[in-house]
RNA sequence: GGGCGUUUAGCUCAGUUGGUUAGAGCGCUGCCUUUACAUGGCAGAUGUCGGGGGUUCGAGUCCCUCAACGCCCACCA
């Protein structure tokens, strides 16, 4: 036990508790416990981008706050932690570290050394590398990354037990991501299928709804004419995408458009590539729109698809998976006139057979007047740089009730099976659920993830039974199709007819991150483990992405135990910069923790963390942090001059005042408690910290003479004193631990954070006592400001007139108040409304 | 177009079942070296609680309505 210090300081005192708390296992989870007495925390895996910015500071501490009074509670705390390394994230970067690119297609490489270690000059071409040297270098940077990452994380002072840390491309995580896909699939909720999909034809990957964001996009308007095969004239429609005109499969309007009624199952010749489609009604068609009648292409928009689906209509793609117009002439287009405008968009992105498309218009004066400029919203990869295009492709889907009633139905009653907070934050959850318009895309056309564990047999012919796939077995996880062969197999029959080939796919990111309450428990490697913590307590997580990662655990969850994979979802909100914009890396505007631990220390800047509202968007604020540096400073010096006073050692009868004072702190205990078990942690310190003040500033400066000297109830004032620091010790060792356990070891064995949660004492007291004390209090040092002499400066007469009631209640405060206002004489006497007259001594001549 | 949230002092924000005169911190002004703390203390000024209507003995708080801002979703010819 070390003593109370001549001069407290905050400088540098995390370090050594840092060390200290790993090694005597502060935060250690204790798996013996029963699931009863455990509190479990599903953390979000950060990804590991080797920087870490002022929002993680700011959420983790929300987690943090809950986890350490939970412990303090006595719960055996499950409190992880995990990198999320698995997905395109890691790919760029690597892409960008190492200067290469991944190309399937090549061999592997055993000497290949990249070219570049961490500085890629701007400009520099990437050199193509085949797909595991690729993976190779994946690991290998991920490793650095992580080991930088964690020592940034340490310092945060977060109360995680680092033993149970975790990676999503672990052995153990592909293992269960396989585990539960493969469960997924033998129960039908899991399928693939060939359709068409958003597709990024610079990442060259298909792309979940959830993953997609609109963005306004310079566009024009094209007025466009097709000839009516009956010769009765022209068919005139607007449109965005003159570039997809030969990939038109009919024209479309609204069934009740008298326009076009007269029209529907006649047939069009498309201008330039003069093929006959046919004009149909459909009740998505918009009157209002361009001219009422579109063309419908395959595919150019999300409605195309619909419309393409519902008229049972041909598909003729014509945009290739690199984004270009395919090379070969399609067999739809037959004339020479047809054939000759196709050979001049072949090949070409998008833009530039637009640009060329609409010269040909033009000249064949097809095209009605110049384009329009407008901007519209277009749908984009959250990740990406171009539109996305429609591609039919093979994809693995999960069912997550976006085609299918009552799936949804069951997926939007679990959200009633959990606890929000706040609990509005229901709603959004609700709302994306019940707009699903497909199932989840989990396939992606990507090299760093974790693989399919399926293999398809070929035919004689070399080509795959794509019906039939070939699945691994459980008990062989973690497979890699692209280097393990299926059963009955042997490698050498890889690629060869009537051998065998893996599926040439990857997981999404959120297919395995859907699954870190299982991947943390261990799920089915540790059984044991796994009924001690699941369902977790809690899932703390932004509220951006509920759509994705609290959603896709859901559906995991749901299908594969029947139950929400948590107790309560704890949803936290943005840090703001101070023009109000979001923080995010890609606009620039991201403040690093570092500096700013280094120059409040890590308590202030939880201090400022801990302030916002759970939920709530919140304004960085370095104020706050000097506020939170104030109080920390505030609670060591007021620590000091309790604990430096002598323990009392014998018993005496509480005075009033103290007793009046343990029980308003009482009240706080209750309060912080229930705010606390409600996630409320904002609330369970602003009580605690506005009591704090208080006891410093009022009750502190009363009982100070009489705990001094040895008088009648200075027993009673210290060993107040040192009962209300110690419970404000408990109270604020959540959001301060660096502090709260620097001053506990000045006075108690082992470390604050392993201390028991305050419960109230029961103290009886009554607070008007404490009320009329104060008042007159007030006036007395408000004679002496206005008197412009010291607070020390003595009282000749204080004269209090005031109601019996008052009087009464002042009784017990008296000689404490003359004692804290140096009053030489204080007088009471009765009246209907409150007087305080108070005549202060001569000022000394000087 | 639908959903959700926010709007209280110059700034950042509390205000929990409706209850005296609406609070804190920062900032601002003045004073005080006082033996826990000058990284301090004491005191002071500052508000038509976004607008309008309603319920009530009583509304920052409940209901209706409008507005501004923000987020999510839908629309994308």
């Amino acid at each position: 036990m070390a003593t109370v210090p001549e001069k407290p300081t905050l400088d540098n005192i995390e370090a050594p508790l840092i060390t200290r708390w790993e090694s005597d296992g502060t935060y250690r989870f204790d798996r013996s416990q029963v699931r009863a007495n455990v509190f479990s925390i599903d953390t979000p895996p950060p990804t590991v981008s080797g920087s870490l910015h002022v929002g993680h500071m700011f959420s983790y501490t929300h987690t943090d706050t809950v986890a350490r009074y939970q412990r303090m509670t006595g719960k055996s705390v499950f409190y992880p932690m995990g990198w999320d390394d698995n997905g395109l994230a890691t790919e760029r970067r690597v892409q960008n570290y190492f200067g290469v690119r991944c190309d399937p297609s090549l061999p592997y490489d055993a000497s290949f050394t990249p070219p570049f270690d961490g500085d890629v000059p701007k400009g520099t071409p990437q050199v193509s590398i085949s797909r595991p040297n690729f993976v190779e270098l994946c690991s290998r940077l991920t490793h650095i990354d992580e080991a930088v990452f964690e020592s940034v994380w340490r310092r945060l002072g977060l109360s995680v037990d680092w033993s149970l840390l975790y990676t999503t491309i672990a052995p153990s995580s592909i293992r269960a991501s396989q585990r539960a896909f493969l469960r997924n699939l033998a129960r039908g909720e899991a399928y693939q299928q060939e359709a068409p999909t958003m597709w990024d034809v610079d990442f060259r990957t298909a792309v979940a709804q959830a993953e997609m964001e609109d963005r306004e996009t310079p566009g024009a308007y094209h007025q466009v004419a097709f000839h009516r095969v009956d010769g009765g004239g022209d068919v005139v429609i607007d449109t965005t995408r003159p570039e997809l005109l030969a990939a038109c499969v009919a024209m479309v309007a609204h069934p009740d458009d008298a326009r076009y009624q007269p029209l529907f199952g006649t047939t069009v010749r498309t201008p330039l590539f003069e093929v006959e489609v046919p004009i149909l009604a459909h009740h998505l068609a918009d009157p209002e729109k361009g001219t009422g009648i579109a063309m419908i292409c395959t595919f150019g928009d999300t409605t195309d698809v619909t419309w393409w689906r519902e008229l049972n209509l041909p598909a003729r793609p014509i945009i290739g998976w690199d984004g270009r117009i395919l090379a070969d002439n399609p067999s739809w287009i037959s004339t020479g006139g047809g054939v000759a405008a196709y050979a001049e968009i072949a090949g070409k992105n998008t833009k530039q057979a637009q640009k060329r498309l609409v010269e040909l218009l033009q000249e064949s004066g097809e095209m009605l007047g110049d384009p329009r400029p407008i901007k519209h919203p277009v749908k984009y990869y959250e990740k990406g740089d171009r539109p996305l295009e429609i591609v039919t492709t093979r994809q693995w889907y999960i069912r997550n009730g976006g085609r299918d009633a009552e799936r949804r139905e069951a997926l939007l009653a679990r959200s009633g099976d959990m606890t929000w907070h706040p609990d509005y934050m229901r709603h959004r959850y609700d709302n994306w659920v019940g707009g699903l318009n497909g199932d989840w895309l989990i396939s992606r056309q990507r090299f760093f993830g974790v693989p399919f564990p399926v293999w398809y047999a070929l035919d004689a012919d070399g080509l795959p039974i794509h019906d039939k796939p070939l699945l691994a077995t459980e008990a062989d996880l973690p497979v890699d199709p692209s280097s393990d062969a299926p059963a009955g197999y042997t490698a050498d029959q890889r690629g060869k007819p009537n051998g065998f080939m893996g599926d040439p796919d990857v997981m999404d990111t959120w297919a395995t991150s859907s699954l870190t309450p299982q991947i943390a428990g261990r799920w089915e490697d540790d059984p044991d483990l796994f009924e001690r913590v699941f369902p977790m307590d809690v899932r703390p997580q932004g509220h951006d992405i509920i759509r994705t990662w609290l959603f896709s655990t859901m559906v995991r969850s749901h299908y594969e135990h029947g139950t929400p994979p948590w107790k309560n979802a704890a949803l936290s909100g943005w840090i703001l910069d101070p023009d109000r914009k979001k923080m995010s890396k890609s606009i620039g505007n991201v403040v690093t923790p570092l500096p700013l631990l280094e120059q409040y220390g890590t308590d202030a800047v939880r201090y400022w963390a801990s302030c916002a509202r759970p939920g709530t968007d919140t304004t960085f604020d370095e104020g706050q942090m000097k506020v939170g540096r104030k109080l920390a400073n505030k609670l060591l010096n007021a620590s000091k001059f309790v604990l430096s006073m002598p323990e009392p050692t014998n018993d005496e009868a509480m005075t009033a005042i103290d007793a009046a004072m343990m029980a308003r702190l009482d009240a706080v205990v209750a309060d912080a408690t229930e705010a606390f078990d409600a996630f409320d942690y904002a609330r369970a310190l602003e009580r605690t910290e506005s009591f704090f003040w208080w006891f410093c500033d009022d009750y502190v400066e009363l009982v100070k003479t009489r705990a001094y000297q040895d008088v009648a109830g200075s027993t009673s004032a210290r060993a107040s004193l040192r009962k209300a620091i110690r419970t404000l010790h408990l109270l604020f060792a959540p959001f301060l631990p660096f502090t709260t356990d620097t001053v506990w070891e000045w006075y108690e064995k082992g470390s604050v954070h392993a201390a028991a949660w305050p419960k109230p004492t029961g103290a009886v007291g009554n607070d008007s006592v404490l009320d009329a004390t104060f008042e007159v209090l007030s006036r007395v040092r408000r004679a002496k400001t206005e008197g412009q002499v010291s607070q020390r400066h003595a009282v000749e007469k204080c004269l209090v007139q005031a109601p019996e009631a008052f009087i009464a209640a002042l009784e017990a405060g008296k000689p404490d108040l003359i004692a804290a206002g140096s009053l030489d004489f204080l007088i009471t006497t009765e009246a209907p409304e409150l007087l305080v007259d108070v005549t202060l001594a001569p000022k000394p001549v000087a």
